[in-house]
RNA sequence: GGGCAGAUGGCGGAAUUGGCAGACGCGCUAGGCUUAGGACCUAGUUCCUGAUGAAGGAGUGCGGGUUCGAGUCCCGCUCUGCCUACCA
């Protein structure tokens, strides 16, 4: 009788072992390549969820595979400790938030331990601790004495539930990206990190990110929002102001019929002067507000006043009615346009409403030589000749664009320039647990750096939550009130905290360096891992977290710190995991807890379960019965190992080399591998140590009469183990030891095969007439492509199907297939 | 409206370079073992015709095309998911 699986008591067993042989600790051994393989850093809400197992199962038998194969992984993990759900939880609860987040942690490290994940815990990253986050406040006086963290009055999107600021990208579909509560605006004193600075290489950098994908360089693209045009001024009849607009079509600048500007523009005041002041004042207000409410929810009904003020085409001379709509925005470009209805279908649905002419000013490039007096029907956006455009008539119109942007350089009124629509990142918040912006404000020297040796500006720990709105910093004397650190005189400090995107767009660098004490981490240091040669994380963080690191990377270069210029040349973006057709959450209640797993089939089953069941890219839908599969495949290698103890008593024989199961131990050596290496897909890698055990099995028997079958059982045994030891380490680990190694096997080398012992003894020839399979046979591989014409025409299969016709053509195609067409 | 990804058995998925469609797993069917089984072992399992077998036919969302040959390439559509959204 063998003794059962028992995963509770082996997974514990290794898991101790592991810890106390501090065997995830990374390497450094100049003589091997290395290797730092990283996943997004988890929020610690509590418990790890079947999100977290994707991602850090993933990750780990990748890291475990590097690590057998000969390189020096790094392979971290560590806190995102900071933000809102913390503070609220303490206003709910009475907890503070820092006790609520390490208990949180304290949890959250012991379920990871639990699934086996071979992270280097000594550098462990906390990102709300003081030792973590004094850093965030180092590397923004860097970027304050840049010029790249800067201050500004804007409008904000507000929260009221959060009541806190939130960035555009934390909006989503007008909600908030956290509680989904409708966004308001408000106009606050902010402090800005001048992103924008870094549009052009942003966008440029993507020429490096070759393995990353593609939609998710599209959506950086669309994000950057890069568009190349013009700036025009037209003139504000009757004064000396100009309007500028900005335009991609400057070859359409005859056909400009009106002029639109937001009703945000400053120069709204000025329009509106006069007898209709009132009535056009009370329209643009109830406008703007509308158009800050309903921001990023979408298109609704285009609506304007004519001011009756005119504005004059530089290019023409023209007089043209000036406009104020609610489609237009007021912080891109420069909040104003001109309005060509013939070439813009917004612009034509504006026209049409309000009773604008429309003039034809590009035709089709077949059309050219026709006259265009009528109004069209319909706008024509794609590329044509100029027509209606003085001396412009007759070019096509991106010559045009060239010449008339050049045109109005020469004479002063215009220049073709680039505009983004990134913005600038605001990274203010009102709330308490986040890195205190390290800022003083003195009547006398003004905006103040908190000077490096201050640091930290410490949370304090006292502090009252009582959801009132407002940071609660803000209500503590003792921390507002401090000293001018450049007069000495009395001053106030900054209550706002930071975004805690700042602590994850640098944390994978602090991973080099974890407890240096005199910088964020040691440019040395960083040279040695950096950049992360895989990064794996969800796709929901595929525009503002990569873009913000990739911003701060770009930032510590200019500072001297990094060599790099892209801190993730390798993002593998990880697919969702759903249940019932939809993404896990809490309020569609589809939640599995992992803990639950672990308790009934343990983590080795759960971490094979997981990465069989789909590609990493790809959706995983749970569906529980498939577990069921996995765990049995776990038994079978144990049991099979366990009955053939036997085989690993004394030296390993000779293998016949030329047995169907060796070469089947070759091919799937070198299946895996690449699998797991090139390919990324861990799904097929699974499957082919199925099937070397479902060979293995079938073979045993006969293969155990000699000695020869013996020691190709061994082999077989001994690699199922070893490849599976990325995958399932915990049992993998203990069938090593029981059969009969010393040392632990996450530590040995990674299997090796051999090409030639990998390649297939014979070859099965498909045998196709017009395209269908009539037949098939065997053939020593690489048999030239006559000898296979001839075999396959020779069956009697084939000679029945032709029947006596003789072939018209015949393709042969080496150790594939013949076909004939007849 | 724009962008991207995807659609393959009852289910998850495989097919890496245009060359045997359905690997592997689940589920299901039959049998064995068993006091019993949500355990284990054996065989089968795309669909249709065929009593069974032999054999044949159809088949990768839909419609066309290229090719000796298409799940894979091209054109046009449908649907699903994700992202984005008045960006001048």
């Amino acid at each position: 009788m063998i003794e059962t699986y028992d995963f509770a008591a082996i997974e514990a067993k290794w898991q101790k072992a592991w810890a106390e042989r501090r065997a995830f600790a990374a390497t450094e051994d100049p003589a091997r390549p290395k290797f730092y393989c990283l996943e997004m850093y988890p929020y610690p809400s509590g418990r790890i969820h079947m999100g977290h197992v994707r991602n850090y199962s993933i990750g780990d038998v990748i890291a475990r595979q590097k690590r057998m194969a000969g390189a020096n992984v790094l392979h971290p993990i560590g806190w995102d400790a900071l933000g809102m759900p913390a503070e609220n939880a303490a206003i709910k609860r009475g907890t503070h938030p820092q006790t609520w987040t390490l208990g949180n942690v304290a949890h959250m490290r012991t379920q990871l331990q639990r699934l086996g994940i071979s992270y280097d815990w000594d550098r462990e990253v906390n990102t709300c601790l003081p030792e973590y986050y004094k850093w965030n406040q180092w590397i923004f006086l860097r970027m304050l004495e840049r010029g790249l963290a800067f201050r500004k009055e804007s409008w904000v999107n507000w929260c009221p539930q959060c009541r806190t600021v939130l960035a555009n990208e934390q909006v989503v579909g007008g909600g908030c990206w956290r509680c989904e509560t409708p966004v308001t605006q408000k106009k606050m004193e902010q402090w800005f990190l001048k992103i924008t600075a870094y549009a052009d290489e942003l966008l440029s950098g993507h020429a490096a990110l070759g393995k990353w994908p593609e939609h998710v360089l599209q959506m950086q693209k669309n994000w950057i929002g890069k568009s190349t045009g013009a700036h025009v001024r037209f003139g504000l009849e009757g004064t000396a102001t100009d309007i500028e607009v900005f335009t991609t079509r400057i070859d359409t600048i005859y056909g400009a019929t009106f002029l639109v500007v937001s009703a945000e523009h400053p120069v709204v005041a000025e329009l509106i002067r006069g007898p209709r002041e009132k009535e056009l004042g009370a329209w643009v207000a109830r406008t703007a507000a509308e158009m800050r409410k309903r921001r990023d929810v979408g298109e609704t009904e285009k609506d304007g006043v004519d001011t009756g003020r005119k504005a004059v085409n530089p290019f023409t001379g023209e007089r043209i009615p000036i406009w104020i709509a609610n489609y237009v925005l007021m912080d891109y470009g420069t909040g104003a346009i001109m309005g060509v209805p013939a070439h813009d279908a917004r612009d034509f649905e504006f026209a049409k409403a309000y009773g604008i002419p429309i003039r034809t000013v590009i035709a089709p490039p077949d059309k050219a030589g026709e006259r265009f007096d009528a109004e069209p029907a319909e706008p024509f956006e794609e590329p044509g000749v100029l027509v209606n455009s003085g001396p412009f008539s007759g070019l096509p119109n991106d010559k045009a664009m060239e010449e008339m942007g050049k045109h109005a350089e020469d004479k002063g009124f215009g220049r073709r320039s680039t505009i983004f629509r990134l913005r600038d990142w605001g990274i203010s918040r009102q709330r308490y647990w986040g890195t205190p912006i390290p800022v003083i404000y003195c009547d006398r020297c003004g905006v103040v750096g908190v000077p490096d040796k201050d640091l930290p500006v410490e949370l304090p720990f006292d502090v009252e939550f009582t959801g009132e709105e407002g940071s609660p910093l803000e209500r503590l004397e003792g921390f507002v009130h401090a000293t001018c650190p450049k007069c000495g005189g009395p001053a106030r400090r900054e209550t706002d905290t930071m975004d805690t995107f700042v602590d994850s767009s640098w944390y994978f660098f602090r991973y080099c360096s974890p407890r240096e004490t005199s910088l964020p981490f040691r440019p040395e240091d960083a040279k040695k891992w950096l950049p992360v040669d895989l990064y794996i994380g969800g796709v929901e963080h595929a525009i503002l977290h990569l873009i913000y690191s990739r911003f701060f990377t770009k930032v510590l270069r200019d500072l001297g710190m990094t060599d790099i210029a892209e801190p993730f040349p390798h993002y593998l973006a990880q697919g969702m995991v759903t249940k019932d057709g939809s993404a896990m959450s809490k309020s569609k209640g589809n939640i599995v807890d992992p803990d639950e797993i672990f308790e009934r089939y343990g983590a080795d089953a759960m971490r094979v379960f997981i990465l069989f069941a789909s590609p990493p890219d790809k959706e995983f839908a749970w569906a529980e019965e498939g577990l069921d599969g996995c765990y049995r495949f776990l038994v079978r290698v144990w049991t099979i190992v366990a009955e053939s103890l036997d085989l690993f008593a004394g030296p390993a024989g000779d293998v016949d080399p030329s047995s169907a199961l060796v070469r089947k131990v070759h091919q799937t050596v070198r299946k895996v591998t690449e699998d797991i290496g090139v390919r990324f897909h861990l799904n097929t890698a699974v499957s082919s140590i199925m099937e070397l055990y479902n060979m293995t099995r079938r073979e045993r028997d006969a293969m155990r009469q000699t000695p020869a079958g013996r020691a190709g059982l061994r082999l077989a045994l001994e690699t199922m183990i070893r490849l599976l030891s990325p995958f399932a380490p915990h049992l993998a680990e203990e069938l090593w030891e029981r059969t009969g190694h010393a040392g632990l096997l996450m530590l040995s080398a990674w299997p090796d095969f051999d090409q030639a012992l990998a390649r297939e003894e014979m070859a099965t020839i498909v045998v196709q007439v017009n395209g269908k399979v009539r037949d098939r046979f065997e053939t020593e591989p690489d048999t030239p492509e006559a000898g296979l014409e001839a075999a396959a025409l020779a069956l009697p299969k084939i000679q029945a199907a032709l029947g006596g016709r003789t072939p018209r053509k015949v393709i042969a195609i080496r150790d594939k297939l013949v076909n004939i067409v007849g």
